[in-house]
DNA sequence: TGAAAATCAGGTATTAATACCTATTGTAAA
DNA sequence: TTTACAATAGGTATTAATACCTGATTTTCA
């Protein structure tokens, strides 16, 4: 069969890669032509190859550029390349915001091979499909009232760049001057900045911030075990 | 050949599990015998069977019994059993850790199928085996072990029942006198409280203590979804 | 291009947090 | 019955955070 469907594989673990690439080419229509182990790996290929995939399976938390962030440039410059989160988290703005920025499918790395085989089978020929798992999660959140929405949009939307920048190092339990120093500002200005951000996200104190950041995946923190 | 060494595969995500048994099947030495997805499954397993394996594949990060506290119990009952950690994860006191509850190797799922290979192979005839990167992190901690040594110590000290209290309290926002008030306390012992919590948790500032909070999971925060 | 937003930065207060002290009491374990 | 530690609380400093002002550039975008 000539017409096998072409799939990059987008994940930081390379056990993970090359344990579902034998996965997926055990099956005779698939073909994965490209492994990247972060976004930038994988745009730097896409803007460069002249051999397209057809799907990209792409994990979420990838170092330099993140799986949302890749997601949205390829679909802003090659929309005919369908792409399939695949991921260990399920959480509902993950899924909402995936699909927000183009997306045609999101499965969990807690699922079977069989599924990610259909799921790939039916991206490709109807443009997106949804695990009844994943369906029920995106059910819930229409359900869960539009006026959530809108404020979630607005929360995202919340803060600047240079805003998360100070936010990441409040967190990081650095003070202000040392803040200000690492950013190359006066203090002052840090102090602006965490001043707009208690009141963006509406906290008492630098807790709140902390929370909030972790809330919004905007910090990293590290699982204890 | 009878002799086929015997595998547990312990790891949340099913498709990483069904990823990796291919691989490691492709190897006419090796017998995948059961797959657990979190630590209970596969206490459970071990203490029912009476087919045992020689090398379990761990995962830190498992719902229900996380990968430490497995090993920390399946070491003690059955020392026989190798167990090789196998996580995305590769801080310096996640190693130490796990080689301290009784691992004999310590993977990261960001390398190649083939050290794995090796991996299993060095750690079943030798009893133990390090990769050069992970070994190169085992270094750096003896290194610069003994100042550090007693920190860890002081990690482990628990918080008693009141810091705690002190603690929710903080990550939830209220000031010193806030917080005295609520507890019908001086500012003075809460302030006290505050410090004790800093100095065990090597905080620098509320900041440390809402994420040791949330990482120890002694404060939980509601996902933002 | 013109408006809105982000970024920068200064002044002046007040309040809160943090760093060192010391010391009493009760309780539980060795 | 010592020993140890948790919980209590006071004193005295210093530093950091927060509140409320103001205004000047630069960037972004419709």
């Amino acid at each position: 069969m000539e017409n096998k469907i072409k799939i990059i594989l987008a994940d930081d673990e390379q056990l993970f890669r090359k344990g579902i690439r034998f996965l997926l080419e055990k099956e005779e229509c698939f073909d994965v032509i490209f492994e990247a182990e972060n976004g930038q790996e994988l745009i730097d290929f896409i803007s460069t190859t002249e051999e397209f995939p057809d799907i990209i399976l792409m994990d979420l938390k990838m170092p330099e550029v993140n799986g949302v962030e890749a997601t949205k440039i390829i679909h802003k410059t090659h929309s005919d390349i369908r792409i399939i989160a695949l991921t260990s988290y399920g959480g509902k703005s993950f899924i909402t915001n995936m699909i927000d920025v183009g997306a045609s499918s999101y499965l969990l790395k807690n699922t079977s091979p069989k599924t990610v085989v259909h799921t790939i089978q039916e991206v490709h020929d109807k443009g997106f499909y949804y695990d009844d798992e994943v369906m029920k999660t995106i059910h819930e959140n229409l359900l869960s009232s539009s006026g959530k929405r809108i404020k979630c949009d607005l929360d995202k939307k919340l803060l600047s760049k240079r805003e998360i920048e100070v936010l990441e190092l409040i967190c990081a339990q650095y003070t202000t001057s040392q803040i200000a120093e690492k950013l190359f500002i006066s203090p002052r200005t840090v102090d602006g900045h965490r001043n707009n951000l208690l009141l963006k996200t509406q906290s008492k104190n630098v807790a709140g911030l902390v929370i909030y950041g972790i809330q919004k995946k905007l910090i990293e923190i590290s699982p204890d075990f």
